[in-house]
DNA sequence: AACTTAAATAGGAATTGTTCTTGATAAGGT
DNA sequence: ACCTTATCAAGAACAATTCCTATTTAAGTT
């Protein structure tokens, strides 16, 4: 664990937004002023396959990294971009609601889900009750 | 709907292999000499705009495309890089199995499970089978 | 402490998959 | 036939990531 790792790992943990290595290199530029972007990858990439920090990728979009180790899956704003953990429930796998043939072993799972967060459908109801009140 | 989307079209439901835009791109030649690279990228966007077709992204991999319309997740062998379709089972939905707060609408979810398939299970054994038989 | 070896880093170049731009071509409406 | 609009091919541009190389740092040995 180097220093430029340390502070990597420190970001991710500070602040749990699950930032892109782009986000995080600006970041962790306060820490470490002369860190480069490959070390920043380099970093995220000897946490994850440490286990420390779990890859989250979404269509086409950045990888993002997460140091929520819990099994969970992930929720994506269409709106605004913001990025969720949604926890497992409990005694419950991925396999009871799709049908995993009995010989193929899973390893890993990724799961996310796309939709409007509470903020954005909020802000949207105040825009359309604004219109409302002005076409009166 | 014009020949160069039909085709595009027509290579996914011919093989139903996933495969990665320059997949399509070199099986639609055989059909479309001279078609590009570029056009298959707008067929492919075409088609998933008009909801024929699903995009599918794994990890960085390239996007890859399936004409599956049934609500499914994909299962990708690590060893073989084959990807395949797993359905939904009857009555089950994914917020089952994740807790998705109530106040959030979801929109859309992409489910990837990740292991070994049997066909590179097989041949793992019985390369260890190989060795042992050496080994004796 | 000096020496050796190995790993980590900064900086920039290269790669990959995808999107954008431009001019040419074709299709449909009047 | 003419005008309008959409589609297409070709290649340039782009964004995210990986690779490369020379330095730096750390760890272990004598």
């Amino acid at each position: 664990m180097t220093g430029q790792r340390r502070a990597v790992y420190d970001v991710l943990m500070g602040e749990r937004n699950h930032p892109t290595a782009v986000e995080v290199f600006t970041k962790v530029r306060g820490q470490v002023p002369n860190i480069s972007l490959a070390t920043v990858y380099n970093c995220l990439e000897t946490l994850t396959d440490c286990g420390l920090v779990k890859i989250v990728t979404h269509e086409r979009g950045p990888s993002r990294y997460c140091p929520n180790l819990e099994d969970h899956a992930h929720f994506f704003c269409d709106t605004c971009g913001e990025v969720s953990d949604l926890p497992l429930r409990a005694r419950k796998r991925p396999q009871d609601v799709w049908e995993v043939p009995a010989n193929i072993t899973i390893s890993h799972h990724q799961v996310a889900f796309r939709g409007e967060c509470p903020k954005c459908a909020k802000k949207k109801n105040l825009k359309s009750e604004a219109r409302n009140l002005k076409s009166k």
